[in-house]
DNA sequence: GCCAACGTTGGC
DNA sequence: GCCAACGTTGGC
């Protein structure tokens, strides 16, 4: 059992479009990044992840699990572009913001905080159950 | 809206 | 295989 980050834009998929999808889920498609794919690869089936959205809202705002390993991109021919299905769990009762991660210092560490640029990132245990605390949850 | 950081592309 | 140029992302 791994855990990860999605990063998402509210005005492209938002978390409300993600619950809506319920059980089912959905594929986490429009990744074009290798590294983004790669970590995407390393998945399995119940492997759990933050659902971040960037540019305005900047918190994490739920927690989703992996319900479909990688798998070619509907949104794509090109064969590189792999993703995974995920689904919501459960929402996250207070939001997490960035700043209040880089204000944690056991979060250091944390990819979100130090390569903000990586859309599908791995999460540490320990990185999981502080942000989980801080959520609420 | 700006800009830093990063990734990708393409010429050599 | 290097590196300059360019494009994109995302925080501020």
């Amino acid at each position: 059992m791994q855990y990860w980050l999605f990063k998402s834009e509210a005005a492209t998929w938002s978390w409300e479009q993600q619950l809506a999808k319920g059980e089912a889920g959905e594929e986490w498609d429009g990744v074009r990044n290798y590294q983004a794919r790669n970590n995407m690869r390393l998945m399995n089936v119940g492997d759990l992840g933050f659902f971040y959205l960037s540019q305005a809202e900047k918190a994490v705002v739920g927690i989703v699990e992996v319900c479909a390993t990688a798998h070619p991109d509907s949104t794509t021919d090109d064969e590189r572009w792999e993703c995974v299905d995920i689904r919501a769990v459960k929402s996250v009762p207070n939001h997490v913001t960035l700043a209040m991660c880089k204000g944690e210092p056991t979060l250091g560490d944390m990819v979100l905080v130090n390569n903000s640029r990586l859309s599908v990132q791995p999460v540490s245990p320990e990185e999981w159950e502080i942000v989980c605390k801080m959520g609420g949850l």
